[in-house]
DNA sequence: CTGAGCATGAAAGCAGCT
DNA sequence: AGCTGCTTTCATGCTCAG
């Protein structure tokens, strides 16, 4: 019954390509132990379990009983897969198909077989064809361009190799300019290519039909970055071109961005340079006027805040934007040997933006880290200051292109285990004073047993948890629970083997599980989260919101007390309150936070697209008996210029912008849509930008 | 039809090792 | 420098009961 070539059910992959970190493996191992098996697989470390669910039990059952996994006859499809039968019907049987390619990679022969059923036009391959592959914001990944055109890339009706159009796509280039340039050239010459696409850009050939046509392209779905929301009325033909030149120039500056150039400049290039000009026009404006000082007169002088440098993290991108703009644009004859240098360049080139190691921000306030210094572009300048928040960990890039936006402002990553008892690790990117920061008070209790005292009878000494994990949205089955349960108490009263020690610690730990009982974890409940992330208890309790509401809306929030700590420089700014534009408030995470350092909310508008949120923040706001006007709008999109003149008419603008766009596309959370920035949901963070920037120029008015 | 419950990896960074 | 294993992660979409 037992094969070498057993496919793991968990990951559908083969032996050799089974990695150890999946969580079902766990499962089914610890599940395989129990039922008495005798799996010649298991008898090896934890470490190479591996195929295991393959393995049947002596009474002839599956393994996978507890898991509700279904059987699989092994004898049948899986055999014909190992013998390199494709099942193209099957996703799961094509990853099986893929791990066993992946198996005999190094038999070439073999594989050679194999090039008639799979697209071997792999990057090693392009890289042994001798195609470079330039990087696209850092990655090799395809940048935005590429994720919203891949499918067309990669679709049947291109009848090149998808890697090279997607190379010129990553470049910023149409997709069917780049096809027209391959069928001119050939697919092999690179420079000839790139050429006729430069001179496809400078003379604009087929201007609206490829840009604005197909304007999702480039731009996020959501799109709408520079439009008032007057755009939601059928659009005259007049306003259609207005959209479609506002929705190409959008296109451009999110190309020109992921090229490298900051936003700033490209923004300043496109009012000097006019509308209607092409992208190669842009950038080769950007080159000039960056080599000749222009912009840098404009972007690097002294803070807002006259803070003292930021040795560490100066520098950061300026070299590496400048290398990729030449990579893409360089002249014939020193493009190769400057390509080569920079592919040879240290991929920590921009290390700046590498998350550190503890993530401690610019300092934390029991003075165990010292305060860093930091010194802000002149164009991050406030009024009015501002303040994003995201999650840490998003895919490669991301941050950089958050902070070419945000006027090159490094971010400041920090964890909120240094503030609570739960870790939160995130990336704050704000024009605020990081001199004079301290914590609001009371502070809250530091370790899971002081905040759930409860827990410490129940307490296996094996654990040893002081922290949790970041809370999510989503929470522990009752059927691992149970499963956990069974696994402890078949280790009697005694000390459960170190094999049942690690599964149930990694579930404890991937779920955030508590002790509550003899052998029994328990996730959190949504009171002990809003303690966990420094909202007030029954924060989001009541009002008809239901359990999966509420562990929804504060797996989403801000950690109150971190970001308390960050804003507590405002209070002796603004003695008298402060007005404040809070963007994807959620459940009033900065609210909350200004309030309990005591800052007066003197005007408060508060867009939150979930209506249950914005019943939660009102709910709060009359509890706190604010004093203040709050504003709820619903969708950030349909803030416009107009509203933001009526708000500053009527209260005098605003001393802070504060928010954090949707994370689901950027979190590694998302199993099927981390597609980041550009994502359906993440793309948001366009329209972050898109207020503050019309906030900032309108109050420069003022 | 709605909503609660549940199962579903992969990407990225880090540490340790060779 | 490159490999391997370990750890962490503001989620999504399917199923099924009410």
């Amino acid at each position: 019954m037992y094969s070498t070539y057993m496919p793991c059910l968990a990951c559908k992959t083969l032996n050799n390509s089974c990695k150890g970190g999946n969580s079902n493996h766990w499962d089914i191992k610890y599940e395989v132990q129990n039922q008495g098996m005798s799996c010649p697989v298991l008898a090896s470390s934890v470490n190479s379990v591996k195929g295991i669910s393959g393995c049947s039990t002596k009474d002839g059952s599956n393994a996978n009983d507890l898991a509700d996994t279904d059987s699989i006859d092994w004898d049948t499809e899986d055999e014909l897969e190992i013998q390199g039968i494709s099942h193209p019907s099957s996703t799961g049987r094509a990853s099986a198909y893929e791990g066993f390619l992946a198996c005999h990679k190094k038999d070439g022969e073999k594989v050679r077989k194999e090039s008639d059923i799979i697209d071997w036009d792999s990057e090693d391959e392009l890289e042994i064809k001798g195609l470079s592959i330039p990087p696209c914001s850092g990655s090799l990944k395809p940048g935005p361009c590429v994720t919203a055109c891949k499918g067309e890339a990669s679709s049947s009706a291109c009848p090149y190799n998808t890697q090279a159009v997607t190379q010129f796509v990553n470049m910023g280039f149409h997709e069917h300019l780049v096809i027209k340039a391959i069928e001119e050239n050939g697919e092999k010459d690179t420079e000839a290519i790139l050429e006729t696409l430069l001179t496809y850009s400078v003379l604009d050939k087929s201007p609206q039909e490829s840009h604005v046509g197909t304007s999702k392209s480039c731009s996020s779905e959501s799109g709408n970055y520079f439009l008032d929301d007057s755009s939601d009325d059928e659009l005259s033909p007049q306003n259609e071109d207005q959209t479609n030149q506002l929705s190409e120039e959008r296109e451009i500056l999110s190309c020109l961005v992921d090229m490298g150039y900051s936003a700033e400049d490209v923004k300043i290039a496109m009012e000097r340079c006019g509308s209607g000009v092409s992208m190669a026009e842009l950038a080769d404006f950007i080159c000039a006027a960056q080599l000749g000082g222009d912009f840098d007169a404009q972007s690097t002088e002294l803070s807002v805040d006259n803070e003292d440098s930021f040795p560490h993290q100066r520098q950061q991108n300026d070299d590496l934007s400048r290398h990729k703009k030449r990579k893409i644009w360089m002249s014939d004859r020193t493009k190769n040997r400057v390509w080569k240098k920079i592919e040879k360049k240290p991929v920590n080139e921009d290390k700046e933006l590498t998350l550190p190691n503890p993530m401690v921000g610019f300092g934390l306030p029991d003075d165990s880290w010292a305060v860093v210094e930091r010194r802000l572009p002149e164009t991050a300048a406030g009024p009015p200051y501002f303040y994003y928040e995201n999650v840490a960990f998003t895919p490669k890039g991301v941050w950089e292109k958050i902070s070419k936006f945000l006027y090159d402002i490094k971010p400041e990553f920090v964890d909120s285990m240094f503030f609570s008892a739960a870790a939160r690790k995130r990336g704050y990117i704000h024009n605020l004073p990081i001199h004079n920061r301290f914590r609001a008070q009371p502070i809250p209790p530091q370790t899971i047993q002081e905040v759930l005292p409860a827990t410490k009878t129940w307490w296996p000494s094996w654990d040893s948890r002081t922290k949790l994990n970041c809370i999510q949205t989503a929470v522990a089955s009752a059927r691992l629970t149970e499963r956990i349960r069974k696994a402890v108490e078949k280790c009697g009263d005694g000390t459960p083997t170190r094999d049942v020690q690690k599964y149930v610690m990694y579930e404890c730990k991937k779920w955030n599980l508590v002790w509550v009982g003899r052998n029994k974890v328990a996730p959190l409940e949504p009171d002990e989260m809003e303690m966990l992330l420094g909202f007030p208890k029954n924060h989001t309790r009541g009002g008809g919101i239901s359990r999966t509401d509420r562990y929804k809306a504060l797996g989403n929030t801000f950690q109150v007390d971190t970001v308390a700590y960050h804003l507590s420089v405002l209070k002796d700014k603004f003695p008298g309150g402060i007005n404040i534009l809070s963007l994807f408030s959620g459940i009033g995470g900065a609210e909350v936070a200004l309030h309990k350092l005591g800052i007066r909310l003197k005007n408060v508008v508060s867009v939150e697209i979930s209506r249950t949120n914005r019943e939660i923040l009102r709910s709060w706001w009359e509890q706190t008996n604010q004093q203040g006007n709050l504003i709820e709008i619903a969708d950030v999109q349909q803030v416009s210029t107009a509203n933001l003149e009526q708000w500053m008419s009527s209260f005098g603008g605003f001393d802070l912008v504060i928010g954090g766009s949707p994370c689901n596309n950027l979190s590694g959370s998302n199993r099927r849509t981390r597609d980041g920035l550009e994502g359906e949901h993440s793309s948001l963070f366009y329209d972050y930008y898109r207020i503050l920037d019309q906030l900032r120029t309108l109050m420069r008015g003022v």
